[in-house]
DNA sequence: CTGTTAGCGCGTTCAA
DNA sequence: TTGAACGCGCTAACAG
């Protein structure tokens, strides 16, 4: 029956190949299978061998075997996530929401970067596909990923931007906060308010644009396509800014996000401009140094981490029930407004 | 023989089930050994069997299940890093080094952040055993993950804190940097110079508080301990600082990581106090925003990419030969002289 | 160069 | 309540 106590005082310093079910099935006098249903619990086990095998697997520090479990049960318990640019904090900050319910649900996040390229979103989705992750959850940039996630059964949340009809979703209400800043702008007598955007389909960029739109028109001001600056994806914003700057000479503008709002901060102050006195600027998104600058700006603030936690309760919530309707949230931003904008003087 | 030629058109839109090996194999007519030979790249295949294999595998749009290739290979290619606190733009930056030169070598990034809790540090361990990670890089926070890992035979590697003897670690000068940032002070006549670090007994604590030692030892200058402010991990730091400042009033503060740089220079804020003229601050880690202010902060530098890229080639180097001596490497961070540090007028 | 055989570690039948 | 047998998908021996 079962040897010697044997103190097994760690520090095995060989190259102590992992101890498996059988081991501890082994040392605990019982079958291969108890073991299995004692520590995954699952199945029913007797008290007594239950606590014996958990003693063992404690003692000898049994790790299970993911892969394993993994090709048997045909799932594992990793969630992809994958996001356009780990280094801003924005998305930073989503992966953290995310994370932070997904861990209390017992699930693994492992995020990857996508450059906002359509093939190495699609790499990413390959790799999650080999690992068999039972969800992903992303910022789309084409939506050949998701479709290809889909097809093979995996649930697919997208995050910030919707691409996909008919997949589950939340975002923010883009164009109502572009909206609220453009009216804001407007309210302070600004006429000329130039916007800086991406220059994509996606659903944060035209949904802002749409907003900026909409606030000129409901003022009965024409839009000044001069003053619209739409910047593609992986094009240095840095030369448009500067000819905004230039030679059109708004009197506010709205970037379109933190880093378009990084840009255009630098470069106004490099000019030797003012905010906000000969310039009024709003960003889209609230970052840390937005309130540490001076003066600081004001902003159109989003719940980022809210978004993140919402977006894995409806991933959680998508694979207990796999048929339920498509489901898209659409959570609210406000405006937040701080020194950088103020009164034209004339 | 191969069957119809099965346009299989996409959207397959039932739960359809992941074609496998054997899957390609029959329909390209060979057996299952052949297939993985060829699509695995290893082992002899003859140039037919392989465009062959290559093309239906294609068609199909075949993904290797990565948990079967694990359990059977022992060892997957997903390399673990675990860092403090992913929010924070140093450990982004440092994960962002680790991910670049471990994708080039076909490596997985996995990232995890315990919160400077030995307890998730050792989870971490834990899963990254779980998924037989051949090696994981860590900012370590005890040296229980480490050897837990290490007993398993799974390489690790230390970056920016060195806590494990024997064990390969990327590390800066700490000693260096905050001798320098110190030096600095003094020679712009700053006497009350004040640290404010963590208390702990990590390499990177210990050693800016030995070069900001060592630097008032080398003016003959005696060490005042009312200015060496230790805040302890998870500890808020606002208090302490505030205390600090209400009631010590050094003429400059040193403070050793961007975090409670960030703390220090609000604090300071809003106490209404004016950098530098009524107190100097230099931070250890540069990063954005401490350009941004006005006064920018005067900073050491470290070069964070660099100190990721390094600690992953070293991983990589390990896992070639197992059997070298550990490396121990140390990078040299510099001074950046910006605003917020200026003569002391008296 | 190819196929057959066997087994990685685990979970899940099914009988006992 | 337990154990024996099988198979998840892939790869490494070994024959052929």
């Amino acid at each position: 029956m079962s040897a010697s106590p044997q103190p097994h005082e760690t520090h095995e310093l060989g190259l102590a190949q992992p101890i498996t079910l059988a081991d501890i099935a082994r040392e605990a006098g019982t079958s291969p299978s108890t073991a299995s249903r004692a520590l995954s619990g699952r199945g029913y086990v007797s008290p007594a061998a239950r606590d014996r095998l958990l003693a063992v697997a404690d003692r000898l520090g049994y790790v299970p075997n993911a892969s394993a479990r993994t090709l048997k049960r045909r799932s594992s318990r990793v969630i992809g996530v994958v996001v356009s640019d780990l280094g801003n904090q924005f998305y930073a900050r989503l992966a953290a929401g995310i994370e932070q319910t997904l861990r209390e649900a017992d699930y693994q996040m492992m995020v990857l970067g996508d450059n906002s390229e359509g093939d190495e979103e699609l790499d990413g989705a390959r790799t999650f596909l080999a690992m068999r992750a039972p969800g992903v959850i992303m910022t789309p940039v084409s939506s050949d990923a998701g479709e290809l996630l889909r097809s093979q059964g995996v649930a697919v949340v997208e995050v910030d931007r919707r691409l996909t009809e008919g997949c589950d979703a939340v975002v923010i209400d883009n164009e109502a906060g572009a909206r609220a800043a453009t009216e804001h702008l407007l309210s302070l007598g600004h006429t000329r308010i130039a916007l800086l955007g991406v220059d994509t389909e996606w659903t944060t960029d035209a949904g802002r644009l749409a907003g900026y739109r909409a606030a000129l028109a409901a003022a009965r001001l024409p839009a000044d396509d001069r003053l619209i600056v739409r910047i593609p994806v992986h094009v240095d914003a840095d030369e448009r800014i500067e000819a905004l700057l230039r030679d059109e000479r708004p009197t506010a503008i709205f970037a379109a996000n933190n880093q378009l709002a990084e840009r255009a901060w630098r470069l106004i102050r490099r000019r030797g401009l003012h905010l906000p006195g000969d310039l009024s600027l709003v960003a889209f998104d609230d970052v840390p140094w937005m309130q540490m600058v001076d003066p600081g700006l004001t902003v159109v603030e989003q719940p980022t981490l809210e978004l993140g936690r919402c977006a894995a309760k409806l991933l959680l919530q998508r694979l207990e029930s796999p048929s339920l309707p498509p489901a898209v949230e659409c959570l609210q931003p406000h405006l937040l407004v701080r020194g950088s904008t103020a009164m034209l003087v004339r």
